[in-house]
Order: C-alpha cells, then structure tokens, then sequence
DNA sequence: CGATTGCTTGAATACTGTCAACTAGTGTGG
DNA sequence: CCACACTAGTTGACAGTATTCAAGCAATCG
C-alpha cells in the first residue's frame, strides 16, 4: 500500500479497473474488466474533447488526467484533477460537456457506454454506487465553486494543496514533499488565477515559511496556522 | 402555460410535486405524491442548513429556492437557483453539504429519505432518471466553475441573465422584462462579487444600452451584442 | 413617523492581471 | 558534441479591475 513514488502502481482497490465499485463482487469485478481496456496515455494527451460525442465511460488507473473546459479564446477552467479511482463521463449522454487530458503519463481504463450500461442493467446496485459517486462530484463541485468565488489567491492555493495532499495520502502516497506533477498554469487554470499570481503567491508563502518548494514537489510547513482563518 | 407573475402557479408538469420524474407514469405519480407533503416557505425561509442531518429529499413547486455554501465568517456562495421542477438533495448521504433558502415565497415539495428511497427501490427506471439529472446538475457546476474563475464581472453577469432567462423561458414565464426575484446581495454572492459591483456593472450595461433595470425586472436589450465576444 | 434594509454611487485602496524580461532546463539538429 | 530554440518558471513594473469604506436615497416595516 505504500507507493513511494508519484505515478507508481498501487496495491489500492481504486488503482485497479473498476476499483470505483467497491460493491462489486470478484466475478463481477472480472467480468468488468473483460469489458473495457487499459489504454497508456502520455502528458498531455487528450482522452477526450468537449463537444465530441462520448462513447466511453473512463476510470483512471494511473497517473492524473485534468478534466477542464474552455471556450474558443484559450480561456479554460480546469474543474479537477483525477486520481486512480476517479470515474470520468459515467453518466455523459450524447457529447462530452468537458475535456480530459493526461497530466504527465496516465494509464486509464476504458469501457464502451454500451456495454458498461448492459452490465450495470444486471445489477441494481451498481445504480446505486454510481449515485453516490456523482454526490460526491457534485459535493466537490460546491467546494470548488465556494473557492472560485470567495477565496482570495493565497487561500485558494494553501485550500488547494492541503485538499491534494489529503487526496494522495488516502491514496497511500508518500506526500511529505507532496508531489505536484501538474504545471502552474493547470494550477492557475484550476483556481481562476494566472500563472504569474500562482508563482508570486507561492513565493511569498515560501517566504513566509509556510511552504518549501521544490521541483516538482512542494512542502507544506505551516499550512495549517496560515489556512487556519480560512477554513475555521 | 402562460403564467405573467414570476411566482404564479404553473401548468407545467415541472412544477407539479415529483413532475422532475418525466417517465413516471400516472399512478406511480399519485402514489410518490402521498409519500411527500407540499410545504409553503415564506422569504429568507431556510429549507435546510449546511451541516444538518439529511432527512429528506425536496422539489421546488413554486418560486426559487437558493442552495449555497458559506463559511463561518459570513462568507457565502451561492451555487444555484433552484426553479420549479428542480430537485434538491436527492442523493445526499448523512449530512447536508449545502444550505437552501428561499427567495421570496416558495412552495416545495418534501419526501423523507427513506420513503423515496423504497419508492425508487421498486422502480429501476428512477433511478435511471436521478442519475440523468445529476449528469446536469454536474454540467452546470461545470459551466459555473468557468464562470466563476474565468469571467470578468461584466460578462459573469451577462451570462447568468441570459442564463436565468432562458431557464424561466423554459418554464413558460414571461421574461421580456426579466423577473429578478433575488437581491444584488444573492446575485454577488452566486457570481464571486461584491453588492457594489453588481450594482456598478448593471449601471455601466444600462448606460451602454444593453439593459434596462427596473424594479425587480430587468429588461435585456442588447445582450447578444455584449456578449459575444463572451460566448463565440 | 422613525428605523431598518436594500440599492446606488463616489473615492481610495488593494489585489490580481498584463506586459516584459530573465533564467534554467530540455530537446533538436547541425 | 555543441549551438540553438523552445518551454516552464520566476520576478519586476505598471495598469486595471474589483473591493473596501463611506455616504445618500428609496422603500418597507413596525
């Protein structure tokens, strides 16, 4: 259970296809993944497009995979960052309102919406389970727009790496130098800031002595007294 | 079909108690409706507190209902503004993670968790349907993450009036001078503003001919113009 | 009728964005 | 192998937008 390194595979149910369901049974879980493939993606690969009609149903496996949203002026908003475990597009009809890219190499799960609907036409309580997942993308959602709207830059930054680090730790990832794999400007686009505010915000945190950066990694020192009027 | 006041009573099927079902037959409906009771709230009513354990399920029949998030130190997001027909809470679990308030007088319908719950257990095809209605509500988060992080304050408002107009549309309502039953304060506490803002930024679109602000309404004149460059 | 609340506007401030420059690291091609 | 180009990250200077603080007005309510 205990992956050192960032990208490794992972003992954790939620890193194995299917991992999502964690009702299913082994045969079922067998089944399922007879059904879907493994398909390797390098960074910055796209899985799928905003608008293009979605076919799949996807789960990662390895890696992180940006979901964002953009508009035809290079404007995008990045709503998450997905960890193995994470399901993308489960309940998508016709065209995908998002797009998704690999943030460095990601290895993701793919299930044709066809096939994935029939086995899930069996069994009711795969129903069930993909509710309480959507609740919870919905629960983070609120959490996201709250950060959009009504945190200032430094706020959004230490919210953002403590909810990471707390996302990877649960995943059984070393996070004391908590990995950052993704560039500031997929930080700054996930936090409605520019890149320049990102940099000179984490700077002066690291001045502060909050925060120690690294490359690719950055220590979080003191985040709990500097967040602590945040998120009291 | 033709309702003129923002909070009439509507013959729409949405606005009818479990009318956010559509592929419910009749007498599933009569049964669902004896299962839940129709509660009237008066303004500022709070439906539900962020927090609180979630007992119930509840569906907007009459007026708007605000669902929104804050933080202890009166901050405070609005997420949505829920309509008739609209559904709220229908999948949470344990605890409430968002509060809900009425904005102005609001007739809602409200069903205990459990009883929903057997209802559906008999009837695999609502669930079918509470999944498709997550699917939009999570679109819509996405669309207002955009909004939230990416938009500038004039075009956060050009987008949620036209936004705001075409769901009333959808309802039947007359919207050519727009109802906007919700305070400059709820408005800025949706779109990541301040009261002032709000009020600035209407002022600036009225001077520059793209509205005009009348009391309680507004009527959009020009917004397409405006906000093209927004929405290409 | 006074008081409260919501809305509006003004002035000053602060934060974030824009533009620009520089560094370091990476990869490419000669 | 090295020169070159390109990208990501960082920092500075400046501009612009949104916030804060403040005050006035109108409408509502007790």
């Amino acid at each position: 259970m205990a992956a050192s390194s960032f990208a490794a595979p992972c003992a954790n149910a939620a890193a194995q296809p299917g991992g999502f369901l964690s009702h299913l049974g082994a045969a079922d879980l067998r089944q399922l993944m007879t059904l879907g493939e493994r398909v390797p993606y390098t960074s910055q690969d796209v899985l799928f497009t905003q608008g293009a009609p979605a076919g799949k149903c996807f789960s990662v496996v390895e890696g992180v995979v940006g979901i964002y949203r953009t508009e035809c002026d290079n404007r995008r908003q990045i709503t998450s960052f997905a960890l193995p475990g994470d399901i993308l597009e489960i309940a998508t009809q016709g065209h995908h309102e998002v797009s998704a890219a690999a943030i460095g190499p990601a290895v993701v799960w793919e299930i044709p919406r066809e096939k994935f609907a029939q086995f899930a036409s069996h069994r009711p309580y795969v129903l069930n389970e993909i509710v309480a997942l959507m609740a919870t993308e919905i629960a983070d959602a609120h959490d996201k727009m709250f950060s959009l709207g009504r945190r200032a830059a430094e706020e959004k930054l230490i919210v953002f790496l403590t909810h990471w680090r707390d996302r990877l730790a649960r995943l059984g990832r070393d996070v004391d130098p908590l990995p950052v794999p993704m560039s500031r400007r997929d930080i700054a686009d996930h936090l409605g800031l520019t890149v320049e505010t990102v940099c000179r915000t984490l700077a002066k945190l690291e001045r502060r002595g909050a925060i120690e950066i690294l490359p690719g990694r950055i220590r979080l020192l003191d985040t709990e007294a500097v967040a602590a009027p945040a998120l009291a």
